[in-house]
DNA sequence: CTGTAGTGGAACACACGTGTTCCATGACGG
DNA sequence: CCGTCATGGAACACGTGTGTTCCACTACAG
């Protein structure tokens, strides 16, 4: 039995791929446009994904999976809270049209449903080591890191000019200032 | 000729309302949802709005009047240009779910094509006098402040025990944090 | 060469939002 | 009471996205 599944694949991760950065851009994308993207007929698309909601489960999976990956390389054990949030942002900086998609289901928490509760231990250990602000809950700190991520992200796409480093520095002193409190040198 | 518009002026007012609460939680709403919220026919509503886009330019006529309504109790010219922006935040924040329909229209600058320039020049003046962060750049400044607005608003809407007071000293502390700059006290 | 896997185009039925027309009903002032 | 006004329901045509079926084409292994 051999493993045919390399072309499969390949396709399926194609269409997932277009479906991550159209989706980003409009949330209410059609599936002919995703699969064209794609490069790919909208027959394909079907064949791998039946329902539009599996296709959306597929994304919401892959997601998860690019979140999880960026929390490991920001090595959230090391360092204050505050030293380790700040990595987290550098990493989820670099996921770039995903932010968009994970940051518009703002209800819709199947995201980081794993994730968030990690992000606030680490902002719970900001508190008690004095990197964080205590007055800010753990949660409304995740919140804040989210919206400013978001902000950044679409504030690198409406200036082509910009440069991603310059950007990431503008997040990176806005999300230390404003968690660091109004106590710190 | 006798003002029978009173009527008239009712029902468009509440349609328009309707609209505005509806497509801030919706962008994708449709027209019949929007007359059911009014508690109109859809018929009646097609009669003020020949189209959609006729009801979106009155949605975004009402959401600009709101919003200089609300420059215009901020202040602006008052105090130093932290302050400013500050008052602005407090304003902007009681707009409720106008913020979410103005936020979600990150490229349709439509909205404050006319209000953006003013507050950029307030953070310039915070600039200048020394309350806001020179290394931030105006327009990083705006945003950073509409994000904020959009996650303290979502935040108030995801907990329902939690007072407004509250969410919005959050709100103040953070983007006075995020702006002071390192050099504060 | 032959069979199979992966693909894509064409066509169809279905659901939904939209914009329109027509008609009936209730309210209000003359 | 009667005419007008604002309204809302029903029905229709149209466009678009969706999910499905059927068939033809290409690449590749046996």
């Amino acid at each position: 039995m051999r493993v045919t599944t390399g072309t499969k694949n390949r396709t399926r991760q194609a269409i997932v791929d277009a479906a991550i950065e159209l989706l980003a851009g409009n949330p209410a994308c059609s599936l002919g446009e995703i699969a064209a993207a794609a490069q790919v007929g909208r027959t394909t698309l079907h064949r791998y994904f039946a329902e539009r909601a599996d296709l959306m489960a597929a994304v919401a999976d892959e997601g998860g999976e690019r979140l999880t990956r960026a929390a490991r390389l920001a090595e959230l054990d090391r360092g204050t809270g505050a030293e380790a949030l700040l990595r987290l942002c550098r990493e989820y900086f670099d996921l770039g049209s995903l932010l968009s998609l994970v940051f518009s289901e703002q209800t819709g928490d199947c995201w980081d449903a794993q994730e968030e509760p990690g992000v606030e231990a680490v902002v719970r250990r900001g508190h008690a080591d004095g990197s964080i602000d205590p007055v800010l809950p753990a949660d409304w700190v995740v919140s804040l890191m989210w919206s400013q991520l978001y902000a950044a992200w679409s504030y690198l796409g409406e200036r082509p000019g910009a440069s991603r480093h310059y950007v990431l520095d503008l997040l990176t002193r806005t999300v230390a200032n404003a968690v660091r409190g109004p106590g710190a040198i």
